[in-house]
DNA sequence: GGCTGTATTCAAAAGTAACTGAAAGTTCCG
DNA sequence: CGGAACTTTCAGTTACTTTTGAATACAGCC
């Protein structure tokens, strides 16, 4: 496999995963072919790496930076701006599970609170199977949260060696 | 807060993030209604309670009992169908990484590996940039599957016992 | 077999999300 | 200040996804 149809098969399956999990597939290519070009690219080159229009590599450039994964720099004598992307793994890992914690799982457990505060007949069987699943859900997706929090806040060597421990444990 | 107030603040919650997450809306409130209903649905009752058609409420359902998560059941005498969700918490949890570690994991870790075949001058820049970044992402991705699969096999005990003292060591 | 009540399918329509490209905005330099 | 080089915005378009509903298939009963 020659160099550029490895990188364009990895940037491919990377736009794919991303758009499975709800995120914008071009941002996901233009995230990936940042991950694996060694200088910081141009939007021009992003554009025509990808076959993308101006507008929408602008876009996208800033959602990543948005999310912490990409920045930019000028280079010297340079007006235009040169994009790249954080190349440590564990900390683009942080970076995500921080974001979406944020955005998507938070959001998720307010409204599961929320609705513990449900009125009417402790008794009946509408309200005692409606407030069981809530309860279940609310653990589980708490539990969820503050190990995802650990995560976010952990060191890498700690944070691999236990996870080592635990898959090994179990094996 | 009223019992149906609290239900579709729930379920459009469920809905918003599955959405999010790649999953169809309908089929995550599909998902939420099924989960805190305490007697099983038949498509009639789904589809008024949704506001939604018969072939969308029809397909939704299949494809939760695709994934594992939805069951049918006849009752005596009639001739319909019945819909019930597993209301374990857990066993949901364990049967959604099951299905997504299949269906999106393995087939990025398998680009991954092929990709690592890569031809080419091992000293260029460009071609240890890729590598770098490639094997970086497939020892994380790879560690996070296994963990994944440890999670999908053990017992909810076991597991919530570890996941709680990772939480409160780093505390 | 034929009839009835239900489930399933799928082509067309509606709805949603993403993309384009050109116009407007910004920055920097002489 | 004027204008070149670049970035940002956004209305209109395109492409994709989801939903509908009517046709079809099926299962059970008489």
């Amino acid at each position: 496999m020659q160099l550029d149809e490895a990188k364009d098969k990895f940037i491919q399956a990377w736009g794919a995963l991303g758009s499975q999990w709800g995120i914008n597939r071009t941002m996901a290519q233009v995230h990936a072919l940042l991950l694996v070009s060694p200088e910081s690219m141009s939007a021009e080159e992003i554009m025509s790496a990808l076959n993308i229009s101006r507008g929408n590599a602008n876009m996208n450039l800033r959602a990543l930076i948005d999310w912490g994964l990409v920045s930019k720099e000028h280079k010297a004598g340079e007006r235009r701006e040169y994009f790249f992307a954080e190349k440590d793994i564990w900390a683009v890992a942080q970076q995500v599970i921080l974001e979406r914690r944020k955005r998507e799982l938070k959001p998720v457990l307010r409204v599961l609170e929320d609705v513990k505060a449900v009125e009417g007949d402790p008794e009946s069987a509408e309200v005692v199977a409606f407030l069981a699943s809530i309860e279940n859900l609310h653990n589980i997706v708490g539990q969820a949260d503050r190990f995802l929090e650990v995560v976010v806040k952990s060191d890498r060597n700690w944070f691999f060696d236990t996870l080592f421990k635990i898959v090994n444990r179990n094996a």
